[in-house]
DNA sequence: CTTATAGGATAGTTACACTATCCAGCTGGG
DNA sequence: CCCAGCTGGATAGTGTAACTATCCTATAAG
């Protein structure tokens, strides 16, 4: 198919999908001849990814840069990795991590959250090490519970998204990863937000 | 103290001073004459909470009018909604949430979480029912869990937060509230990373 | 009397994600 | 065979957000 039919496939205008390509986000199409070029299946999914991963979980066209050079390198674990980061924001957050934190490192054991490998972790320990600067820390036996929390609703959702993985290409994929991703996400910082609420309700509420 | 010296003691420049004044977000200074106004104590904690708000939690110059508006109103159980919302990121959750939802209710009865009266209800509603519309749904069962785990975080440190609050003026009290609230939720979402990533190092992991 | 400063108005800046125009070359349908 | 229509590439414009800078007149302290 052509520009325009490409256009009319993923509801996308000719000019955004000329900007995608010129940001590299879109591969170009084969060249039929100098003025004409042929976008295929794998052309419609990349598109639909761009416009799913904006829209849904709002991210810069930067971040979609490394999305598909990860996409073109092929390592899964890697580019759910980097999806992850730039869906939760965590993106500066492995720069002013702490090289090792205890507190982190024994609850991710207990919980058989592998090793200090990844983007997430590093988060966590400046996450902590921030708190603790602040005198905010929480204490150890409160971080299991919230610890078995997340874990159970990480495994709700994202596992399934997961599950069906490879079979209909890498984009579907972060497609489903990243909507599981935030949704997970929005439900946790809501009920959050309830609690909160309810405790300044006990702080002021009596009050009014 | 004129407006260099208010500049000088808040690290602020005069022009972005002026901004604020123009924005509503500062309130004028009394006008010693034509072209010299004075500012006081209270001129000091308004502009180190515009500051504070903007650099910790990112609030944009509408969501700072809507904290103002309310902190000159004087309710601080609505003020804190507003400034938790604008730091969560809830803004526009109220709009399309259902009217009530069967599961939000009994969770929040179970928990003693008010009644269905503030924008944070009203978000949760929204998310359940998003998630229920896309199939991903958590059980019932679950949300408690999760309940248990935030209500223990949200009391560790906002509670505290609110304690001190009033003794030293609404705008020290929404500083200390919303960084609580910005802490609490980084912590939660990158746990939340933490679990993810090792659902994810399950399902590609091995295969490497 | 000079110089710094106030408040008000207006315009400029940077970043982001498009969106619109222009262009010259080519080609398929009539 | 010819022209409407499409192509990639380039360049410029739009709108929002949060400042930042400049210009102006009035005024008062030294």
């Amino acid at each position: 198919m052509k520009l325009s039919e490409l256009a009319a496939h993923t509801g996308a205008s000719t000019a955004s999908l000329k900007f995608y390509l010129r940001e590299g986000l879109l591969p170009p199409g084969e060249a039929v001849h100098a003025t004409l070029a042929d976008y295929g299946q794998r052309h419609v999914d990349r598109v639909e990814m761009i416009r799913a991963l904006r829209s849904v979980a709002g991210l810069s066209i930067g971040a979609l840069r490394g999305v598909v050079e990860r996409i073109d390198v092929g390592d899964p674990l890697e580019l759910l990795g980097y999806v992850q980061a730039a869906v939760l924001g965590l993106d500066q957050d492995a720069v002013d991590a702490p090289a090792s934190d205890p507190a982190a490192d024994a609850l991710e054991a207990r919980h058989g959250w592998g090793g200090p490998g990844g983007a997430a972790h590093a988060a966590l320990r400046a996450q902590l090490a921030l708190m603790r600067s602040l005198g905010a820390e929480p204490v150890p036996g409160r971080l299991d519970v919230y610890a078995r929390a997340v874990q159970q609703i990480a495994e709700a959702d994202l596992a399934t998204s997961l599950r069906t993985a490879g079979e209909r290409g890498l984009e579907q994929m972060v497609i489903e990863a990243a909507t599981a991703m935030h949704l997970q996400n929005g439900l946790l910082v809501r009920m959050l937000a309830v609690a909160q609420a309810s405790q300044a309700g006990r702080r002021f509420g009596a009050e009014q």
